[in-house]
RNA sequence: GGGGGAAUUCCCGAGCGGCCAAAGGGGGCAGACUGUAAAUCUGUUGUCAGUGACUUCGGUGGUCCGAAUCCACCUUCCCCCA
């Protein structure tokens, strides 16, 4: 059903397209992240629209505490819930046994979770996964993996990842069996697995080796700026690279600022998703085509100028650094809501123009020039 | 007119002889944030200087080795009685 073409190449990048169920995703993309099927802020899914944004990221740990997968089944699946038609990703709640790390216990089965809500005892494994996230009937299913901390050490990582390799068999099984019942929303939902290894190359290609004997749809690279420096992911993207499916979608999770996705595109890498734009935003930190700036600083109290003058988002071509300042100080919903929406606009045509050059060819000598100036504090 | 109480660093407010440049909030300023337990968290907020020095607790004058803290008077504000 899904099938990724490859438009272009400059190098190791790529320009892409996955077709789902739900529609095509132009790549390199960037998936904004609605962990419980909203983006924080209050931005809705026309709201969605108007950033151009291609894929929603939701949470199946998120869901599944609240408000339940079996509502979310019964109300038609999660595109119907929170009226989106286009693809959904589904992370699998394996990044929370590694955020939720003081609440819980990993064993073989599954990883035993206290929900952040109210303390009650939550199980999931490799197969509960596959469930709520069927009954979510997200376009993508993640596979349930564990995220070491890149402190670990190298024995715990191999241990670990050695389990992940287990519990993507059981995955694989699981959303097969799942796909082929009558009552599933979504018989086509498709399945990335996830390739772990801390920052130890060998461990990363070895266990890559094992998860693409199963020929999924899509792989991932996850446990990654979970505290390394950059350059250590760089060089752990370019150890595993060579080994991933050259026709198939390849998603670094979690990652990252702007300098990060130039950097992981160049490397090979098509699919991001990151908290940052929406969680920096709401904190009055954002980002601009002269580099990132806080709202926050005093400097901008009577400034008049749009948050950045070469964007043409709705928030740009209407409100003055001034008057999001003074949202902001005031406390108001509105501040977090346009800067979220400035963000995650800057983020998507982030992707857009990453697509542009790659196509046009030129994408390194692009990335090059940007880097320096993304990376920084803007001028003003 | 009589009686009682209070004045603290931007604001509120603790402190009631040395451990006080002065708790705690608020506000201000700045920083962090990478598959979201985050509309959160951290630092800072008298001045100057790398351990320290200096000027501050309504005003003036005292007591004391030492005062935001005790005494006297003054100023302003609040409450009760007439």
């Amino acid at each position: 059903m899904a099938q990724f073409t490859i438009l272009a190449t400059e190098g190791n990048a790529r320009r892409g397209v996955f077709s789902t169920v739900h529609g095509d995703i132009q790549t390199p993309v960037f998936m904004n992240v609605g962990t419980s099927a909203a983006i924080k802020g209050g931005i809705s899914t026309f709201d969605l629209r108007n950033i151009n944004c291609q894929v929603e990221l939701s949470n199946t740990y998120h869901l599944h505490v609240r408000p339940g997968e079996d509502v979310i089944y019964k109300l038609g699946g999660i595109h119907k819930f929170f009226n989106w038609d286009k693809p959904v990703l589904t992370d699998s709640g394996g990044f929370q046994v590694f955020s939720l790390a003081n609440l819980r216990s990993i064993k073989e089965e599954g990883v035993a979770f206290q929900s952040h809500m109210d303390g009650a005892r939550i199980f999931m494994s490799p197969e509960s996964s596959m469930q709520i996230q069927s009954k979510l009937a997200s376009t993508i299913a993640m596979a349930f993996d564990e995220c070491p901390s890149s402190v670990a050490d190298k024995r715990y990582i191999k241990n670990s990842c050695e389990r992940t390799v287990r519990w993507l068999y059981r995955c694989k099984d699981e959303m097969d069996r799942l796909n082929s019942l009558e009552e599933t929303i979504n018989p086509h939902q498709l399945l990335f697995g996830i390739n772990q290894g801390g920052v130890y190359a060998d461990l990363r290609v070895e266990h890559m080796k094992q998860i693409r004997e199963l020929d999924l749809p899509g792989y991932a690279i996850g446990g990654l700026a979970v505290g390394e420096d950059a350059d250590t992911m760089y060089r752990v993207i370019e150890a595993v690279e060579p080994h991933m499916p050259k026709d198939k979608p390849r998603y670094l999770m979690g990652v990252g600022t702007p300098v990060n996705i130039l950097e992981a595109v160049e490397r090979g890498v098509d699919f991001f998703d990151c908290v940052m734009p929406s969680r920096n935003a709401r904190h009055g930190n954002l980002f601009t085509w002269a580099g990132m700036m806080n709202l926050n600083n005093n400097k901008y109290l009577l400034d008049e100028r749009p948050i950045d003058e070469n964007c043409d988002c709705d928030v740009c071509k209407r409100y003055s650094r001034a008057y999001i300042r003074h949202l902001f100080k005031a406390r108001e919903l509105l501040g977090m809501r346009l800067c979220v929406l400035h963000n995650l606009h800057f983020y998507n045509e982030l992707m857009a123009q990453i697509r542009l050059h790659i196509e046009k060819g030129d994408f390194t000598e692009w990335k090059n020039k940007m880097v320096p100036i993304l990376g920084k504090r803007a001028p003003f």
